[in-house]
Order: structure tokens, then C-alpha cells, then sequence
DNA sequence: TCTATACCATTATATCATTACATCATGCGA
DNA sequence: TCGCATGATGTAATGATATAATGGTATAGA
């Protein structure tokens, strides 16, 4: 076992206000949110130097589509490739296990001689609540 | 067959700049060319309105995690899902078939409850070269 | 106490992208 | 031909995202 060093207060806080957000967040929306100000935290850097200890311990992912972050899915958070759908009206994303894809991206990787290290797929389209809505619509 | 209107100035020079660079380029870096500001394009928005009419076509995609746009491999250009992998030490980029994974992929998303639109693809690793650089490294 | 380390604060700046609005060229119907 | 719609373009300003540079504070251990 990898010891896990406590959070700090910052830390502690960035992942609260993302795990309650329960969908991806930028970093400026994230210092906007009252829980994270009335906490002292009031500079983008401070914010970003959180969410960088969050996703090496595996607590919080990137979503590079959105240039946002989401709280794991897991308690305990892990760095094995997961993917992501993401709702284009809601926003609202979930996280996805690859199911061996990942195996097989990797693999056509190497066949182009790439030694591949990271493995993101971010999917886009509407989430189950925006499907019915739309569906009512018409 | 649907009409491919041909490209105006702008987009041609912004094409061309993609397609010789062999890489991915940022719009500034596109803007920064020789050859494009000899051509007269000195803004930032000229340069992204090209590329999106570029995307539109498929001649030309986009990489999230760089924000940075590389030429489509093929001269016809595509919008079906493909995958990229990026060289971490140089930039380089190769875009790949997915092999069908994007079947499994959204598969994944719909048992979710999302109904998928765009699958995007990334990873990340060392180019060939710089593999053998690396080796001799030590 | 001294020093090393980790964490954090502040300001400024770099990088990426869009909004707002004016202009120009082209094609098309009256 | 004239008037007008359309779409591409130009310019300036701004918004949004991210990092650099510098230094302060707290704590732990020699």
C-alpha cells in the first residue's frame, strides 16, 4: 500500500465543492462558489495547485473537452484510464469504465510505433434527463 | 454526394500552413507563420474562423488536450470518430482508426443512458524518434 | 535555534477563444 | 441596372483558462 498523505485544507475543499457539484467544474467557476470563497481560497493558482495534488492522487479527473474537472467516481480514487460521457446541454458527466477498449487503442497506438503512456476518451451527447426532455419537445 | 463548395483564400492558407507543419498547431502558432502573414491573415479570429469551416469539412481536427488543430491524413477529409496519439517530447501526432472500439465505447455510454454524439480519442506517449532517443539515453 | 520542506498568497503575465461591429464582394430578383 | 441579401473578412476589445515569479508561513527534525 501507497501511503496516502492527509489533504490539506485547500485540497479538502476543492474536492468537497467538486464532489457536491457532481458535474465537471472549471477552476474559476470553482473559486466563484461561495463554500470554496468563505473559505479563503481567492486566486486561480491557488485552485489550480489543489486539483494538481487531487489528480495525482487519482481523487479528481481532467476533462480536456471542457478544460474542466470532475470528482471521481470512487472514494478512494485510482489513475487506471477511465472515459467519460458527457451531456452537450446539461453538462452532467459520468465516468466509464473502458471495458478493454483501452487495450485495443493502445495496441493500434503501437502498431504505429508510439509507446503509449495515457489513455483518454471523452465522449459527448445528452444524458438520460436531457433525452426525455428533448423527447417531449418533440 | 454532397457539394464540396470550394475553399476560400483564408482557408486554403490556413490549410496549407496544417498540412505542412506534420503536427498539431495552435491558432497562434498558425497566425505566427511566415507563410500565413505574407498571406495577410494577422488575427486571431480569421485564423479560427477558417479552421471551423476546416472542421466542418473534415479536413481538419482538433485536439482537445492541446488545443491545437492538426490536418486530417486524408486529402478528402472525414468525420467519423478517430483517435490521436500525441508524442509528450516533440508534439507529433498520428491519427488512427479506432478499430472498432468506438462501437464498445458508446455502448458503454448508452447502457449509462446517454445517447452519444461525438466519441473523441487521445493518448498520449512517445513518437518512434523520440523513443529511440530516449534509448539512447540510456 | 537553525534549517529544510511543504504549503500557500499575491501580482503579473501568458495562452486560448469569442463577441461586437464595420466593411466588402458576390449573386440574384425586381 | 438597382437594391438588397448573404457570407466572408477585418479590427478591436474582451473573456476565459493557465502559469510564472516571488516571497511568506508553519512545522518538523537535527
Amino acid at each position: 500500500m501507497t501511503a496516502k498523505p492527509k489533504l490539506t485544507k485547500n485540497q479538502s475543499v476543492v474536492l468537497k465543492a467538486l464532489t457536491r457539484a457532481k458535474k465537471p467544474l472549471t477552476a474559476y467557476e470553482i473559486l466563484d462558489l461561495a463554500t470554496v470563497r468563505t473559505q479563503g481560497l481567492k486566486a486561480p493558482l491557488t485552485i489550480y495547485r489543489a486539483l494538481d495534488r487531487l489528480r495525482d492522487e487519482g481523487l479528481v479527473h481532467r476533462i480536456e473537452s471542457l478544460n474542466a474537472f470532475l470528482a471521481c467516481c470512487e472514494k478512494a480514487g485510482h489513475t487506471e484510464p477511465v472515459g467519460f460521457v458527457i451531456c452537450d446541454n446539461c453538462r452532467k458527466s459520468v465516468e466509464l469504465r473502458l471495458s478493454d477498449c483501452e487495450t485495443h487503442l493502445g495496441a493500434s497506438a503501437e502498431a504505429a510505433g508510439f509507446q503509449v503512456g495515457e489513455i483518454r476518451v471523452e465522449m459527448t451527447g445528452l444524458c438520460p434527463a436531457c433525452v426525455k426532455a428533448a423527447a417531449r419537445q418533440g
